[in-house]
DNA sequence: ATCATCTAGGTGCTGTATGCACTTAGATGG
DNA sequence: CCATCTAAGTGCATACAGCACCTAGATGAT
């Protein structure tokens, strides 16, 4: 009985097998690629098809909040800009890391989604050749 | 503000993108192959490829609670058999569809999982071509 | 006969995830 | 002065999942 967490998934790193809205490994894709804050993350998150049912700024605020608890990522007020204050985040070494991670489980999580498909077209081709056989199909 | 649920999501139906270990539609092929109990649908999940790390007991009999409480599902107890008394589940026409629902969902989720790979395999060859450039590469 | 073990189903608690409503506040224009 | 936009946040309720633990019949060993 290994206990590898404290309790529930994900407690101090490992993100195992469980996406959710992945916007974690979303976010942290779109920090790789520049420094940014939430306002706009948000607005960038569009870019990965999540247009018709946009994610929420409080779970966006509470994910990069978690994530700099954790060190992936590190934040700074930046003063002087047009409009209200924002907290800029930078992704660090250690983000960069974790975002790899996200993809080898994301990887393994799609390998699983596609066995599932692979089922399921397999046994629905299977059912409707039945149902050709016995004469019952309905669609 | 359309208030399309209750609070959270999937309050009453809707699966809105999200997935999770995704145990419930793997549920809901089993039974689509044919009526069967927890206990036996808890070792055949390993199917889908969650040998690693497979699901917990009590998540698959409340899953199951869930589904019959919803009339995705109805179940009777089998008596007669050996051993204890199993709890036997069989997909209704409504559990059907239901599972074409979470078909639907799930490609979806699919592509946006695939559209998360592009953009980061995408941007990690910018990247390192960018390091290339710079005579930086590590890799 | 009694005890361990396997099969089968379940509850209670806790931690994590997420959506909705609402709040705070600076900047900007009418 | 007020509405609105930008930006960040909190409070609350719900949902999901893992771990520990419980109940109880069947079966085989001592």
């Amino acid at each position: 009985m290994q206990r590898r967490g404290r309790r529930g998934y994900g407690a101090q790193g490992g993100c195992r097998r469980r996406i959710g809205r992945f916007l974690e490994p979303c976010l942290l894709l779109l920090l790789h690629a520049g420094e940014s804050h939430g306002y706009e993350l948000l607005e960038n998150l569009n870019r990965f098809g999540f247009g018709g049912n946009p994610a929420d700024s409080s779970t966006i605020y509470r994910i990069l909040r978690s994530l700099e608890e954790r060190g992936f990522v590190t934040s700074m007020w930046s003063e002087g800009d047009s409009g209200p204050a924002r907290r800029v985040y930078t992704l660090t070494e250690e983000g960069n890391v974790y975002l790899d991670t996200w993809v080898t489980d994301l990887e393994e999580t799609d390998r699983i989604l596609h066995s599932f498909f692979s089922e399921y077209h397999n046994h629905m081709e299977i059912h409707h050749a039945n149902d050709g056989e016995t004469g019952k199909r309905k669609e």
